[in-house]
DNA sequence: ACTATTTCGTCATCGCGGTTTACAAATTAG
DNA sequence: CTAATTTGTAAACCGCGATGACGAAATAGT
């Protein structure tokens, strides 16, 4: 029922790894740095006393990471209790960066987070994307990305990986866009298309987001439902702090769960799927508006000023949301949902109507339903901070450099 | 993205376990237990190149794990190729047993598995257990496991734990029932009413029914949905070998996501959830039939016997799962779904239906559905294994007896 | 039949990594 | 100013897997 020993370290190939010396180090380095990450400064005996190891154990492996340029000391730290005062480690600012990037469908952005998790610089270029050839976007995007890299290296810092945030799925290879709709790309591989040398990740907008929020949002659980909506709606399901991926790494397809099932046909094939009634293009119809750029700012205004027709059709989303979300809930009993995205700025006309129909469909207490406060900013810091987590989870990959 | 080295060993405390010397020994003592126990028997040198080890560390784990009697030295392997034949090891017949009950709406099973998972005692009494005190059904349970663990101490085994199956909700604390409206438990802490002495846990049916398909089913993939219905309707999420629990332990819950939104009310306080249309009583009803003991194999034979109103009421049964499979498989892009339980049996009629409408809402190829071969058994057997399992997971837990 | 080759299991030795024990340094409590 | 407490480090120790060598037991080749 636990989980098993002997799988602690599952890989790709689905073979289990020999428990060696080494990994048993590289195992309780990544636990010293986030023991420190988490804190923000910890001395050796605090960290020794958190993660169970002896402070004689700790000083060794404090060393090499202090050699690797990933922790720093700052000091002794101010006395507060009785006893020799401890020194304070704090994880390095200088060192490795994540680059994040984000191909949205009406801009580009790209931001390098350093191992503290503090944005060190940032790019953004507007304009729309829609239908656009891959290879001019991703020129751009290359662009965006050399001059925030050229601003973090003047800063001390150094690129460990670049992570692309992109609204569409995401094969399980890592960076194969398989389908995009809102950009018109199928069966695209980034890998050759944005700039080698860095180690390159893809994935899905709302998966990003997910984790922005996981790792940035304060209090979120390690078991929640991320919704993202920005012309589609996805979900990226979070359980015990990992992302589920899926077969195919399709998971979290929340807008194509049926909602009505005799509704009007959706593109997927199916009926009555939650984009029939709260995908952008619904909402817009349902208001009366037509379809254009920045439709969600436009709604979100209107909403604001009043408009009865836009605050109407927000509501009928927030219902559909609401049942779609009951399924969603009866499956996983998540311990709560977080609203992220463009839903972020419709929540005040969305979630009384959502958590009226969970409260309604299901027993006991309702499954709690915030909003994230990263809003349109997690996708970008969740790409950004996978390539530092990824740095946390086994420092000894970036032992040479520095 | 990759899992995390630093938590390689989640704990129930959220703390991250420290990473020693021991609990490498461990890891490595399970890996030796899961190599052999997958082939049956194996060499020493086998076990080695399969895991990663080398002959001589293999060879020391070997001798502690027989030692305490959970592998045993076949002898000589019949020479295949060139060299040395190797000396045979296999899982000990003797040693520990995983003792699985059932309390089941119309009967109590008890079975003790060994630990190459060949059933050596069980024991059943029929009999209807709706609406009785939870006291004197356990009282009778007790009766069974003690005469079963009697059988198996005869034949060499010792009890090494209880795990038992039942029909409705369990907290995650593993031994408390908080609803089972079948037989119309609620709140039963069934720690205090079970023979003491074996350490216990208690599952959902559904749950024990999904872990036999995994480590039972032939070719079962690590990440499925089981579906299993009794009277309710539930389900178990696998994600890469593990039971999705949800955070009071209740995912899984299909028998109450929505199909029509606007349907009939549910005692859930719903409308229109999956039971309402694919639930026991709804068939029976849509059949025009009366509820009575043993609906299912009514059912089943009336089906059989070409009875067109069963048949009709199936096929609407199976629409709807249908349905609520589409919202399911879009959220979790599981690798098949696997109907167990009474479900099986009711396959035949439910599965064309079932697949047609999984199509037909999906785009690309559908996800496969395949009925379990375990029927009626997997939660008994599921059940038993859970604790087997354990002991393969961390052999050093069972060191002292023997 | 005899030898060369291959593979298996074991042993002695080694290196790595966390623990134990001891101690000096730095602080508070009295 | 002394006693108590806590921190960080160093030295000795121990557990565990790796290495390399060796005898044992089989096949393959002549």
């Amino acid at each position: 029922m636990t989980a098993p020993l002997h799988e602690a370290r599952p890989t790709a190939t689905g073979r289990a790894l020999p428990d060696t010396q080494q990994g048993m180090r590289r195992r309780n380095l990544a636990r010293v740095m986030h023991a420190v990450s988490a804190e923000g400064s910890l001395s050796r005996a605090a960290v020794a006393s958190r993660i169970g190891l002896t402070r004689a154990a700790v000083s060794t492996l404090v060393d090499e990471l202090i050699r690797w340029g990933l922790l720093e000391e700052l000091g002794p730290e101010r006395p507060s209790r009785v006893g020799r005062p401890g020194s304070a480690l704090a994880v390095s600012g200088q060192g490795p960066a994540g680059v994040g990037a984000e191909v949205g469908v009406d801009h580009l952005a790209v931001c390098a987070v350093d191992l503290r998790g503090e944005v060190r610089a940032r790019a953004v270029r507007h304009g729309t994307n829609r239908g656009r050839d891959p290879r001019p976007v991703l020129a751009e995007l290359t662009g965006l990305v050399g001059r925030v890299v050229a601003d973090a290296e003047r800063d001390g810092l150094w690129p460990a990986g670049l992570a692309v945030a992109v609204p569409g799925l995401v094969a399980r290879d890592g960076h194969t866009v398989v389908h995009a709709p809102n950009l018109d790309w199928h069966d695209t591989d980034l890998g050759a298309l944005l700039p080698p040398g860095l180690p390159l990740t893809v994935d899905n907008e709302a998966n990003f987001g997910a984790l922005a929020e996981l790792w940035l949002g304060d209090a979120t659980p390690r078991d929640f439902l991320h919704v993202s909506a920005e012309i589609g709606i996805g979900a990226a399901v979070v359980v015990d702090g990992q992302l589920l991926r899926g077969k195919r790494g399709f998971a979290g397809e929340l807008g194509h769960v049926p909602v009505r099932p005799d509704g009007p046909r959706c593109a997927c094939g199916g009926r009555g799927c939650l984009e029939q009634y709260a995908g952008e293009e619904a909402v817009l119809r349902a208001a009366g508006l037509e379809s254009r750029d920045d439709a969600a700012g436009l709604l979100a205004q209107r909403a604001g000023a009043d408009d009865e027709d836009v605050r109407r059709a927000l509501r009928d989303a927030g219902t559909a949301l609401g049942i779609a979300l009951t399924g969603a809930v009866n499956l996983l009993d998540p311990e709560s949902v977080v609203l992220g995205g463009a839903l972020a700025g419709f929540a005040p006309w969305l979630l009384p109507a959502l958590e009226a129909e969970l409260a309604d469909r299901t027993t006991g207490p309702a499954c709690p339903v915030s909003v994230s406060r990263l809003g349109p900013e997690g996708p970008l810091l969740g790409a950004a901070h996978s390539v530092i987590r990824a740095v946390l989870d086994d420092p000894a990959t970036v032992a040479e450099r520095g």
